[in-house]
RNA sequence: GGGCGUGUAGCUCAGCGGGAGAGCACUCGCUUCACACGCGAGGGGUCACUGGUUCAAUCCCAGUCAUGCCCACCA
């Protein structure tokens, strides 16, 4: 069974992951040492309606990197799997889906829906899992999860019930982001602010009663610029829609021109005439007399800065659109479903007296506009009334949600919020105390910066795909929250049997014959995706449950995620994981103690990859090109820490060669009959090439295990690339193929055994990369010696070895080879030609090399002979190779000018060496304030330089003339 | 406005207080019995700029310029 010449990944990956199917590679704790520490990672579940994109490819190969490598040196290892049912993205697919069957959602129950869901789910749900597989993800597929699980759906109602119970969760009405185009509300996260081209427009709200007053202006030193009659006030918008909501026009205290109309009232000038409603000018902080007119109207239903400027001077809230961001249109079905009031609230939070007012709040004519409509109307209305002052072009940043892309609308509604600030100083001291860790450690700062300032969480969506709310409503709109219907209606009972009122008979009428519905009223509205998603490290383990994998794997080891999720995702695992979760002692546990955080993969202009902006790698193709082993060596290889990955598909070549590069030294190795010693020890070893490059091997294990620690990716995978290109195909290999094409024997068994050890080493090594070439690797070389079947479960390597005169010899060895090579590059000598050589004055140990390696040096140094001499031969090529000098004798073929330029250089080289540090050791303070070692090491370099100096001037002078 | 980052070879990027590195691209040579997705040898860089600290700065500090991202924001 001889391997073919070239790699095809296509043809072995599916076969491959068979094997590790077969062997339950995977699986929780498989390969396991007894007693063994846990290892584990729970992984950031993708979107269940998601493909793998190159943020996954990313994020899953460097925790299959780590994740491999722990099973391998024999931990218990639980590398948990699952996907998220992303509310807003799963409804709006399904939803796109049932419009091509001529389907509406509003035309199904919400039982039919969500049925719809399901079934999609269950079809086109385990996209993304395959992928990962195709990526060679190391996942214990068999315990996946999802977040709409029975189990996770526990943990989330536990959790919100708890909350609530404690007032960390709590109802609320407020300002929230609405996005018209799901009509639900959203999270300050979800909101995208992006900078568009946009107006200012600036109108005269005339005053009551066509009042006037003088409005003076005046410049800094006080002087008077203008003075005029005013019968009206200047003010600026971006959003005259919301016009017909403003409660009042607000100044700042200090800001004299308005001085003369403080507390009257002026009109808004939109609708019909008679029908229009006076709002008060009154004074507040939060105006800029430099910015625009200094007069700022007040809309606190629509706008959050307007919002806290309206509570605190007592202005009423007029929401002036519906769900789908159309002005309210009376009689229309306007309110959102959990509005059961008509009533806008006062800013004391009490029902507004005059309901009436808000009905007829949006004239006639603007009814039933969309709010785009009605901003032109209102210009439009404005302008023709001679009330429009000017035009004002300008930038300015509008709100857009992260998902629709429409604008988003401020909007006073009812919400469930949970108190963020109270679960965050714990999540926050955490990190500060170093109980978490960041890698890298700036992100800490974004991490508290946000922790610091957090805001209430809204956390209900008027969705219909998602965790339902366990609140039900009695017939007062008593709030009970309860885990189920039934505890829930034993709360309403008591709570209504125990207060006098007009439910309590009501309630005991009802008693006999319970029908649920009839009393209680479920709260429609589902969580937020990223609560339950926040409960991942936990409810993926089993809890509530006290289930064993909950007791082994939690707390999980590190978390390894994208900074564009720090908030949204990694800061409510801390928040929720310190609250839930607690250790024999009643200690908090974080969910994790390492957050690992990685780049971005961005395009070549370093923009986002985004369907939108058309500029995406699809990891699948790639894969399908170069394998999947080249796409992960390539993240690997460009992980390092605290810069993004632009990606180029001739890196990813690059390392597709590497692969073949491995698979043909494996091939070179097979067919030299590697692997004949049964029982090989290192320290058995007596040929100093194999005493080498176990040295080599060793340096190589400690460097890619040290960078592995320390979270850098790129390091171990440069280190793994250099050993095995570099060292060990480059010079290992070439140097053994003397022996290997020389006589049987115990060297040549020798040989066959250190090069079998040496690429079990390098498939181990680069296992955790490149896991599917070196697990097919390591079945073509199956039963050198007694070893494990899966490479994947295979033992990781320990091999500490150390031969500093091997090392020493070899180095020697390549010395001399590489000077010769670039000596008959730079004279043209072909390389066939084989030369004969002398080498003059050197030294015994150097004669003992000579000696030892001559079989070696003649071959692939590709000599006739190199023999001893105390002078140098007339007419040869003369090089320093450390205290001697190699003569190459080429008889006429010899250029003397040539010969003589180039000794003429080298020496020129060796005085610029020399001169830099004389430089040096000339300067006094260096001398005397330098550490003694470092002088020490300066002044040896210098002797160095000098003795080489007086060999080459030496065979300059050896030259005929 | 606040925060984080980046400017090193033609390109993409490592490195980091004491002799400038890799991959790709480029040049030259090679049917060397594993590999042309290869082998060998090369060329190419005032390490953005200015100042400071230090015996010594690509590396530390300050400033400038350029550039990217995140958060907030004047109606």
């Amino acid at each position: 069974m001889t391997m073919d010449k070239n790699f095809a990944p296509a043809d072995i990956e599916q076969r491959i992951a068979n094997t590790w199917d077969e062997a339950k590679a995977f699986d929780a704790g498989a390969g396991a040492r007894d007693g063994a520490d846990s290892f584990s990672i729970v992984i950031p579940p993708p979107n269940v309606t998601g493909s793998l994109h190159m943020g996954h490819a990313l994020n899953n190969t460097l925790q299959d990197i780590l994740v491999r490598r722990k099973r391998m040196q024999g931990h218990d290892v639980l590398w948990q799997p699952g996907t998220d049912h992303a509310g807003i993205a799963t409804q709006m697919v399904v939803e796109r889906d049932l419009a091509l069957r001529q389907i509406q959602r509003r035309d199904l129950t919400r039982e039919e829906f969500l049925n719809h869901v399901w079934s999609w789910k269950n079809e086109s749900g385990g996209t993304i899992t395959n992928q990962l597989k195709r990526l060679g993800a190391s996942c214990d597929w068999s315990r996946e999860r999802f977040t709409m699980d029975e189990g996770l759906s526990k943990a989330v109602l536990k959790v919100f019930v708890q909350l609530h119970r404690e007032g960390l969760v709590y109802k609320d009405k407020r300002l929230v982001n609405w996005d018209p185009q799901f009509e639900t509300a959203i999270s300050d996260l979800e909101v995208e602010n992006i900078e568009v081209d946009g107006h200012m427009w600036h109108f005269k709200y005339p005053l009551a009663g066509g009042e006037t007053y003088e409005y003076v202006e005046k410049d800094e030193d006080g002087n008077v610029t203008l003075r005029e009659t005013r019968d009206y006030i200047s003010i600026a918008t971006t959003r005259p829609e919301t016009m017909l909501g403003d409660g009042a026009v607000a100044v700042h205290p200090s800001d004299e021109r308005y001085a003369p109309i403080l507390g009257k009232l002026c009109e808004i000038p939109v609708g019909p005439k008679e029908h229009r409603r006076l709002i008060p000018i009154i004074i507040d902080e939060y105006p800029d007399p430099d910015f625009g007119s200094g007069a700022v109207k007040i809309t606190g239903a629509h706008d959050f800065n307007d919002y806290a400027v309206a509570r605190r001077n007592h202005i009423p809230l007029y929401r002036l659109m519906d769900v789908k961001g159309a002005m309210r249109a009376d009689g229309e079905p306007y309110a959102l479903e959990a509005e059961k009031a008509k009533a806008i609230l006062d800013a004391g939070g009490e029902p507004n007296k005059n309901d009436v007012d808000m009905i007829n709040l949006v004239p006639d004519e603007y009814r039933g506009m969309d709010r785009f409509e009605a901003r032109k109307k209102v210009i439009a209305d404005i302008d023709a009334e001679g009330l429009m002052i000017e035009v004002e072009d300008k930038r300015i940043m509008q709100p857009f949600g992260d998902r629709s892309k429409v604008v988003i609308e401020p909007m006073l509604t009812d919400q469930w919020y949970v108190d963020a600030k109270t679960l965050a100083a714990p999540a926050l001291a955490s990190v500060k105390d170093g109980s978490t860790k960041f890698v890298p450690k700036n992100w800490e700062k974004t991490y508290f910066e946000w922790m610091e300032n957090i805001e209430p969480w809204c956390v209900s969506r008027q969705l219909w795909w998602g965790h339902q709310i366990p609140a039900w409503y009695g017939p007062d709109d008593h709030i009970f929250v309860a885990e189920d219907e039934e505890v829930a209606l034993d709360m309403a009972v008591q709570h209504y049997l125990s207060h006098e009122g007009p439910w309590k008979a009501w309630v005991e009428e009802k008693m006999n014959d319970f029908k649920p519905g009839e009393i209680l009223t479920r709260d429609p509205d589902v969580l937020d995706t990223w609560f339950s998603s926040a409960l991942w490290p936990f409810s993926t383990l089993g809890w509530p449950d006290e289930t064993p994998e909950l007791k082994r794997y939690y707390q999980t080891d590190v978390l390894v995620t994208g900074f564009d999720i720090i908030f949204f995702w990694v800061a409510r695992m801390m928040m929720m994981g310190l609250h839930f979760m607690e250790d024999e002692h009643g200690e908090p546990v974080e969910p994790f103690h390492t957050i690992y955080i990685h780049a971005l993969v961005r395009d070549e202009h370093g923009q986002k990859m985004s369907k939108s902006k058309g500029n995406v790698l699809d990891p699948l193709i790639l894969i399908d090109e170069f394998g999947a082993d080249a796409v992960r060596f390539t993240l690997a290889a460009m992980a390092a820490q605290g810069r993004d990955i632009k990606l180029s598909t001739q890196r990813i070549g690059g390392y597709r060669n590497f692969a073949t590069k491995l698979w043909n030294a494996v091939r070179f190795a097979q067919l030299n009959g590697a692997g004949h010693l049964v029982d090989f020890h290192p320290e058995a070893v007596k040929e100093p090439v194999n005493q080498w490059v176990l040295t080599e091997a060793s340096r190589a294990v400690a460097e890619i295990n040290e960078a592995l620690e320390g979270y850098r990716f790129n390091d171990a995978a440069a280190a793994a690339y250099k050993f095995t290109w570099n060292l060990f195909c480059d010079w290992y290999l070439e140097l053994l193929k003397p022996t290997l094409n020389g006589e049987d024997g115990p060297a040549k068994d020798e040989a066959r055994a250190t090069m079998a050890y040496v690429i079990d080493t390098i498939l181990a090594l680069l296992h955790p990369f490149m896991p599917f070439i070196t697990e097919e690797l390591w079945s073509e070389t199956e039963g050198a010696h007694g070893r494990e079947n899966v490479l994947a479960l295979s033992p990781w390597p320990t091999l500490a070895y150390e031969n500093e005169t091997a090392a020493a010899d070899l180095n020697w060895v390549i010395e001399l080879i590489s000077q010769t090579r670039s000596v008959r590059s730079e004279m043209n000598i072909p390389p066939s030609a084989k030369l004969s050589a002398v080498l003059v004055g050197a030294s015994d140990a150097t004669k003992a090399r000579l000696k030892g390696q001559s079989n070696v040096l003649q071959r692939v140094g590709r000599f006739e002979a190199i023999t001893l001499a105390v002078t140098a031969p007339e007419g040869s090529i003369q090089q320093v190779v450390g205290e001697a000098t190699l003569c190459l004798q080429l008889g006429d073929v010899i250029d003397l000018a040539a010969e003589r330029a180039r000794l003429a250089k080298e020496i020129d080289r060796l005085d610029g060496e020399i001169a830099r540090i004389d430089k040096k050791l000339g300067n006094e303070k260096f001398t005397a304030r330098a550490p003694e070692e470092v002088v020490a090491g300066e002044r040896e370099k210098r002797a160095g330089y000098e003795v080489e100096k007086s060999q080459v001037q030496e065979a300059l002078g050896r030259l005929p003339s």
